[in-house]
RNA sequence: GCGCCCGUAGCUCAACAGGAUAGAGCAUUGGAUUUCUAAUCCAAAUGUUGGGGGUUCGAGUCCCUCCGGGCGCGCCA
């Protein structure tokens, strides 16, 4: 129905500004039943506020304008200034290609970067790294079905001292070869394990003996250097893996190790110095660091952005890594193919493929969750420091609650849950957590045996094929059916469920109509879409009738309105509840109003028109959701 | 100590930018199919939105205060 508004948009601020001789936004809202109205216009309260006028009274005025579109069959003044819109519903109906095909006004062309995952390559992927590529992932396609470009980076952190803390432990604690690491089945499990065992053992000499580990990587300097590239090159694959089972996809991955190799440090350093943002400390605290003023809580505080030994701190590496990815600086990484859907950063210019340019974003989105808040802070406020206004403004951290476990499912897995907290933190270091592949795995094994019971008949591997459908999308409907700030706390009880406001039921939804659809071509030889054709009208339906047909055509009608209000809030499980909810009237409507039994041709045609058209915004929805769509289940 | 977030039905969560009678799922109880996939649908029941005060036509939402919980504030990454 965005179409309309906009029709309304343009002659409510023409008439306000001729009524009133100001510019007021034009505000719409949903009215909460459909009995009160199709579509709900607030520019009473607004004005009237400023007025200081009764809103009643100015809606009362807009009445006699807005009656005269064509669209209109009446307005209701509600409330207290509620101008309540009812669409005349025969011809709604025959315009509903202007719903389906609604074209966004095309803004001026703008790069988007979302960088996502960013799973430290030294250990399996657990709930907590799937929450932050789901929901990633989901906002890259939201952006995308709105006609955005977007990259998707994927960060690796291939030389950080989580890599090393294994290196340590494969060289001196399970002192393996090379060789004997490739035997491994999944090297990403083995790793996580053996991170628990370096851990374990915390003394002072196992430190120093990681340290050295470290600044051998850095250095670059072998065996340390080769196995953290083998390592981090392996898990990386395995986590590719990972994600791919849930349908997740990179456009290309940049890695720490060539940010160092390739010395973008030393550029955005130079820059610093030029623009005056970090200067030498050479007194108190951080004598002989290069810092960073930082004003926060009303005074003025140093951020250490070189170590006194002449390290970059993490924060540093960030700040470059951003110059990068807005394209402040003339330094670029070269790039190859790591397998056939991946593009890797590498260092040397020889295997790079030169086809291929990433970065030079306008908005960056970086999907990082909410403990990192404040360093993603002090990066804005860097670039900002740095003249670069702009890009300060268009960094975006997208921020979310973590992953913890409930108690129970804590329990059940044998960890340790003597807490006075309600839930049980994940922990890399300590192996507490769900391995993504472990939760998928349970999941399609589950599916596979509610399929079998269904479909007998099937093949295993149709039947398996439509598991896997199903358990990736009860995972990415669980980790996006819950707002940002909330907190997930994981239960394997509530997980496992395909029942009620899951991924599946969303699915079964899309299926039954395909089937519905499937089985009237087969008994009237012509596809739905060849009866849906004007003249419609609701005259065989009682009022009741009409009215929940016509409300889920209005629900239906709002897919453009939801999306647009997730991207402006920054809010994926709102599209979530709004396919949820699109469901339950789709639902509704097939268990009611029965199609191929109907005799009646005029009330098949409308209820055929409202499932066709229900089915075709769901499938908008699951694509964003990424949720794949079998055909049967 | 300072900053950010949260507190809503028995449980897990919604509530669009301050809007109309605070809604879903799960669990509970009862019901629907000789009929398009029952992973469905319908009905019943459950609330002082943590407490108190304020702002206004209107507050779960904004402000103040108190209580309870989470996270952050490194020359770690």
């Amino acid at each position: 129905m965005e179409y309309i508004k906009r029709k309304i948009e343009t002659i409510v601020s023409e008439y306000v500004k001729k009524e009133f001789g100001e510019d007021y936004p034009v505000r719409f809202l949903n009215p909460p039943k459909i009995s009160m109205g199709d579509l709900t216009l607030s520019s009473a309260f607004e004005i009237g506020k400023k007025l200081r006028k009764n809103p009643r009274e100015i809606a009362e005025k807009f009445k006699s304008v807005l009656e005269k579109l064509e669209e209109v069959e009446k307005i209701e003044i509600a409330g207290p200034g509620y101008i309540n819109f009812f669409f005349k519903k025969e011809k709604y109906l025959e315009e509903i290609e202007k719903v389906l095909n609604y074209k966004r006004d095309t803004e001026a062309e703008e790069k988007i970067i979302v960088e996502h995952t960013n799973i430290n390559p030294n250990k399996a992927a657990h709930i907590g790294h799937i929450r932050n590529a789901v929901l990633g992932d989901t906002l890259v396609r939201m952006l995308r079905a709105t006609g955005k470009k977007v990259e998707v980076q994927n960060y690796i952190d291939d030389t950080g001292v989580q890599v090393a803390d294994v290196v340590y432990g494969v060289l001196y604690i399970d002192r393996k070869s090379i060789d004997e690491l490739k035997k491994i089945d999944k090297i990403d499990y083995y790793l996580w394990d053996l991170y628990v065992k370096v851990y374990e053992k915390d003394d002072e000499e196992s430190k120093q003996k990681r340290r050295e580990v470290h600044h051998k990587i850095e250095r670059g300097e072998n065996p340390e250097k080769e196995y953290a590239e083998f390592i981090s090159t392996e898990v990386l694959k395995r986590h590719l893996q990972t994600t791919a089972r849930l349908g997740i996809d990179y456009d290309v991955l940049p890695r720490e190790s060539d940010i160092i190799s390739l010395k973008f440090w030393e550029s955005a350093f130079e820059l610093m110095k030029e623009k005056g943002v970090i200067y030498f400390q050479t007194e108190g605290d951080n004598k002989g660091c290069w810092v960073m003023k930082v004003f926060e809580d009303g005074e003025e505080r140093e951020k250490v952005i070189v170590k006194s030994n002449g390290a970059i701190t993490y924060v540093g590496k960030d700040i470059s890594y951003h110059l990068w990815k807005f394209g402040l600086f003339e330094k670029d990484f070269y790039y190859k193919k790591l397998d056939n859907r991946h593009y890797i950063t590498t260092s040397s210019e020889k295997d790079a493929d030169k086809n291929v340019s990433f970065g030079k974003g306008d908005r960056v989105y970086n999907v990082i969750d909410q403990r990192q808040s404040y360093l993603q802070n002090i990066v804005k406020k860097a670039l900002k420091k740095m003249g670069f206004e702009k890009q300060s403004e268009n960094l975006i951290h997208f921020s979310y609650e973590v992953v913890a476990l409930s108690k129970k499912s804590a329990k059940e897995m044998g960890f340790n849950t003597d807490t006075d907290k309600s839930f049980v933190e994940v922990s890399g270091r300590r192996g507490v957590g769900v391995k993504a592949d472990d939760l998928i795995d349970e999941l399609e094994k589950r599916a596979l045996k509610e399929v079998k019971e269904r479909h007998p008949e099937f093949s295993s591997e149709k039947s398996e094929s439509i598991a896997k459908m199903i358990s990736s999308s009860a995972l990415r409907y669980y980790m996006i059916k819950y707002t940002l700030n909330s907190m997930i706390v994981f239960d394997f009880e509530e997980a496992l469920k395909f029942e009620g406001e899951t991924g599946p039921y969303l699915q079964y939804s899309n299926v039954r109509m395909k089937s519905l659809f499937r089985k009237f071509e087969e008994e009237f030889g012509k596809k739905p879409e060849d009866e849906i054709n004007p003249p419609y009208s609701f005259d065989s339906f009682e009022p009741k009738e009409r009215e929940e047909l016509w409300e889920a055509i209005i629900i239906g009608s709002r897919f453009d309105n939801e999306l647009d209000t997730a991207i402006k809030n920054l809010e994926p499980s709102r599209l979530a509840k709004y396919g949820f909810y699109l469901c339950q009237k789709l639902n509704f409507i097939y268990n009611n109003f029965p199609v191929i039994k109907e005799k009646n041709q005029e009330r098949r045609k409308i209820t055929l028109f409202t499932l066709h058209f229900l089915y075709k915004q769901l499938n908008k929805v699951l694509d964003i959701l990424g949720i794949e769509k079998p055909e049967a289940m």
